[in-house]
DNA sequence: CATCACAGTCAACACTTGTACACTGAAATA
DNA sequence: TATTTCAGTGTACAAGTGTTGACTGTGATG
């Protein structure tokens, strides 16, 4: 039993934890200071160099987190019979309540995608591009989608998954009776998502595929 | 000839080009400070009060400048008999070129709509609502869309200005070969414009107007 | 011409910042 | 058991932070 690295995870964990509480707090990920992270994880600020590098590192480790959560629920979601619909109404539904439960790495990845290092920025820009692939990758098997243009399919879950993505911070800022606003939320995404989908339709007879 | 409100005038454009030319050197809005952008404006740090309480005001008067900026884009482009493809690559093709004329200013907008003040966020949720209002009573005149549910219409140009908007920040990270990119770009986002209009005129026959 | 208004200056303050360096003590290893 | 490893401590420093208050000189106003 290790209880060496243990301790050691421990800490790393709660700096972690503490960039994230300060972000949820309302600070923006960028001007937060080492010391405040280190100082509200328990520890001396020269202990932060024992686990990262510097601030980015740690966002970078914050967003393999999430990123991580986020395909656990996906792989959840998708295992499902009626793929259209569970893609909108049951899975938004899904994705808002994640989203609520883990509002902080939210707020962090949102300012992130625009406003951290370009590191940073593109860590993110990664993470949403394997996102759209993976719900490319699933689309094309629908019968509708079967003769799709690839490049053309592509472009079609990158705009739904930036949508949905996009939307995660408006939802964030509504502040009003939680199940409430959810619920507002939802129905204007599902129809957002069903606006793309019906193009998406309507695309492939339009154009057909060369 | 009020030399005296116009020597206040041109050092407080001086502050907020100072900021903008400190965001567009890969620094956060959030991150600088007052002294810098001082400094960078020549002018002693104290100075900075004369014009701004601090610097969400600044980050406010940026917005705004922006704002009217492209609301002038906005009435040049729509002076047009063709709206629909008006509305699609040529008006893009417009708006990337003034992305990057004035990539600061789109910078600190990502940067704020996600990463900003509580109040600076609300602005440009604000700013970008406008958008979306003028386009729907734009919209509202073409015949396919006489008669759509006001709710949806609103709903359709809210996801055109967010799909739109957002984009831009994905248009300033690519730094390989100006034109070579921007060219790209506009063909992406012409697809993903043309899908959501699709799916606009799709929506109408689905679900007819209560 | 005398007076006022006020944009910009200067010096000083109490803090916070990132980081370097030498340290300690307990777990891991031999 | 003796030795090494290393997460966490403590001290220190130079640099930067926002904000204060009293100042100065010049354009505007009577």
């Amino acid at each position: 039993m290790t209880s060496r690295e243990q301790k050691k995870q421990q800490t790393r964990h709660a700096l972690m934890q503490s960039a994230l509480t300060l972000v949820g707090e309302g600070n923006n990920f960028n001007s937060i200071s080492l010391r405040e992270v280190a100082k509200n994880a328990g520890v001396v600020p020269t202990s932060f160099y024992r686990h990262f590098r510097d601030m980015e590192e740690l966002g970078l480790n914050l967003l393999d987190e999430l990123g991580l959560m986020l395909r656990k629920l996906m792989r959840q979601t998708r295992n499902r019979d009626d793929y259209i619909e569970a893609l909108t109404r049951d899975s938004l539904r899904v994705y808002a309540q994640f989203v609520l439960q883990h509002r902080n790495y939210f707020y962090f990845m949102n300012q992130s995608r625009t406003g951290g290092t370009l590191v940073l920025r593109e860590a993110v820009r990664t993470e949403l591009r394997y996102f759209s692939n993976e719900l490319a990758s699933d689309i094309r098997r629908l019968p509708i989608f079967a003769q799709i243009n690839t490049d053309d399919l592509d472009m079609v879950t990158q705009l739904i998954v930036e949508t949905v993505f996009t939307s995660s911070i408006d939802l964030l800022d509504q502040q009003s009776p939680r199940d409430k606003h959810s619920k507002a939320y939802v129905d204007t995404m599902v129809k957002k998502l069903r606006i793309i989908w019906l193009g998406a339709g309507e695309w492939r007879s339009c154009r057909s595929p060369k």
